[in-house]
DNA sequence: TGTGATATTAAACAACGTTTAATATTATTG
DNA sequence: CAATAATATTAAACGTTGTTTAATATCACA
């Protein structure tokens, strides 16, 4: 039962702890075998408390993504200071693609999973934030280089959509086990081997 | 003695019947809204006959990912007559991209759903025979191009791994639903115009 | 101290994938 | 043709799941 125990500790903001909880639970055993029965039972509350902070399952999912586009952004601004367009674009390739590296389960809720993306169609929200601010920081970077003479005759959308889509794949085909799989004799840096390939055909100018 | 035969063929149509019309409902309804008992009554059994025909829910995932592949493969061999290297990459490019567009469904299992891929794993499967099959297409593509002076530097495995990204890339985008969230200018022909601006940096030479 | 608001819980619901044991159907043999 | 063996199919149940309900415990304040 563990309640005794539990009132003796303090007892802060609950919406928090069910957030970190579920986090956890999902770092450990994945999105598909944790339920909200095992996430009350790491919190010590009942299942049913979950739905006095959140409307369902999908807010959880919808906070936890919203979450990770905070820190994404905030590790691709770090290259922000780089002069050099192109350099730049590349460093923030970098940094995006070490994101999902270090935080797969994160990663899948923000672009992969349909869960956030439910919630934000039951709430009307027409605006996604997350991705849009990741898209712009992109766009921007692509804007300059066009004026720089890289991608010569493409607009900056596609030309924007076309990186953050190589990126994505990059590491959504590791998330999704399909780059194990592949019968490969280089198995070794494949991911970093190939944004060189990438890279290399980014400096077509 | 052709009773032996006929039963293997009624028993064949019944698991055709299972895979029909787990496809049909799965288009129609999606993944998560599909259930066994669904599928079941679809084809006026009970739920419990589909466990005669495959060991679980993931075994229909994995055989209509199968299905896919076959498909998928023979889409982009309709591209192999094409002598010029760069202009047969761009061609299977073009169609990879386009079978996504038309089965979203099955595009998902075949390279984003864990489903298929845990029932490899639990039959101790090594080899993913339709991955495999589009990345060797592709590969072979990419040494001949690599013989032409593209890619310069670049290995082969490492350039048709992020050629597969991209094309991936841009489709998945579309079918987890992000790419319509993004907030933009020209939402038209984003995939398409978005695989040109690669095909442009292809060309690098 | 008593009351009303709020926090929390226990219990139930319908649906899920899956397994079990029983039954219906068919094939084979005496 | 009848009896038995083999197979195909089902009904019912199990332990889950997300979610809702109504009851209860806890707390702030009159």
């Amino acid at each position: 039962m563990g309640v005794a125990e539990r009132k003796l500790r303090e007892k802060e903001n609950l919406r928090t702890m069910i957030l970190n909880s579920a986090r956890s639970l999902f770092f450990k055993h994945g999105y598909e075998k944790t339920s909200i029965r095992n996430i009350a039972d790491n919190i010590e509350y009942s299942p049913g408390i979950i739905y006095h902070y959140f409307r369902d399952k999908n807010e959880i999912f919808h906070s936890l993504h919203n979450e990770g586009f905070i820190n994404l952004k905030a590790e691709m601004e770090s290259s922000v200071t780089i002069a050099d367009p192109m350099g730049r674009m590349k460093a923030m390739g970098k940094k995006y693609i070490q994101f999902p590296l270090d935080n797969p389960i994160i990663y899948e809720l923000m672009f992969t999973l349909e869960a956030p993306i439910e919630h934000m169609i039951q709430d009307k929200e027409q605006v996604w934030a997350g991705g849009d601010a990741i898209f712009d920081l992109l766009k921007k970077c692509v804007r300059e280089c066009i004026m720089m003479g890289y991608f010569r005759g493409q607009t900056a959308e596609a030309t924007t959509y076309m990186i953050l889509a190589t990126l994505h794949g990059l590491v959504s085909l590791k998330i999704s086990k399909r780059s194990n799989l592949i019968n490969l004799n280089e198995k070794e840096n494949l991911i970093n081997n190939s944004f060189m390939a990438f890279s290399y055909m980014l400096d077509r100018q």
